[in-house]
DNA sequence: ATTCCTGCAAACCTTTTGCAGAGGT
DNA sequence: ACCTCTGCAAAAGGTTTGCAGGAAT
């Protein structure tokens, strides 16, 4: 499998240059630490990991460079309760979505088309068009000691 | 129909009374207003409706009640992209989930029997039992200018 | 009387913005 | 050369906290 940040890379090229937009080193850094470190990722957390290689790089260029990729759909910001914005990876032509086992905390991917279909309804009653969506199923096997999954978690 | 207030109030008065928290004036506007506004009411929201009655609440109160809300189990805190904290009153046995329009910004509830009960049955396929979800539809009417939500939009 | 609450203002934290200089095209 | 990007620092939200007086028990 292609690392996804090559794949990202070039999204983020044709959107640059599409723009007129500038390649400069703390764009890349900024694009590897985020895809390095997997997903819900804070600022913070991309600054501390960038600042590793590149001393100088202030939270400004990290807010700025996380927008740019927001906007060039290579990266997509999420809200949690900490008050901090996160962002994780966007991966493309494929969107699935995601069961959690709370005991383990194995992720499985799903994607069920009645359910599509079922959105797409939903939103065209309130005169929508669906653009995206998330969807996020947690729940558990039996007890943590029996977790079929466990074998397989992280 | 009996009013969701009431069972919160009732609901609240418990949590108080276990801590030896106290029944003030400015509590009682706030969930009244809270449950009047039915629902994703943000602190300005709320603040904005008790002033018109309490003109002097200000809003370190608000913020400090609907965390009191919060814990005694009555209101329910969520975050979207704008920022702001936005609050929802926990109605039991019960979870809607949200559709959003990403024009103006408004957002609308819906609970659908076929998405639960696919959501179930995928859990199911994989070895669990659904606890909650969280599912969150995104989309758009066509243009910002012919946005049919925007005159209800706040 | 005691203890909790309120309102104000200041503090805090995250995010955004203005600007002058550095860097990419 | 031109225009964008960066880093700094200041500003701008949103939320929290310290404190002195006020209210509930």
């Amino acid at each position: 499998m292609k690392a996804a940040v090559e794949e990202a890379q070039r999204k983020l090229n044709v959107y640059m240059r599409e723009r007129g937009l500038k390649h400069t080193r703390q764009r890349d850094e900024i694009l590897e630490a985020f895809f390095a470190a997997g997903g819900h990722v804070s600022i913070d957390d991309l600054l501390g990991q960038v600042q590793e290689r590149m001393p100088g790089v202030g939270y400004a260029t990290v807010y700025r460079t996380m927008k740019l990729f927001g906007e060039a759909g290579v990266a997509h910001e999420r809200h949690f309760k900490d008050g901090q914005s996160r962002y994780e990876p966007v991966v493309d032509d494929e969107h699935h979505d995601h069961i959690i086992c709370t005991v383990c905390g194995t992720i499985f991917e799903f994607e069920d088309p009645v359910i599509e279909q079922r959105q797409a309804d939903i939103a065209a009653a309130h005169g929508l068009t669906v653009e995206h969506h998330r969807h996020e199923i947690y729940g558990s096997c039996q007890t943590p000691s029996t977790c079929v999954h466990r074998a397989r978690a992280g």
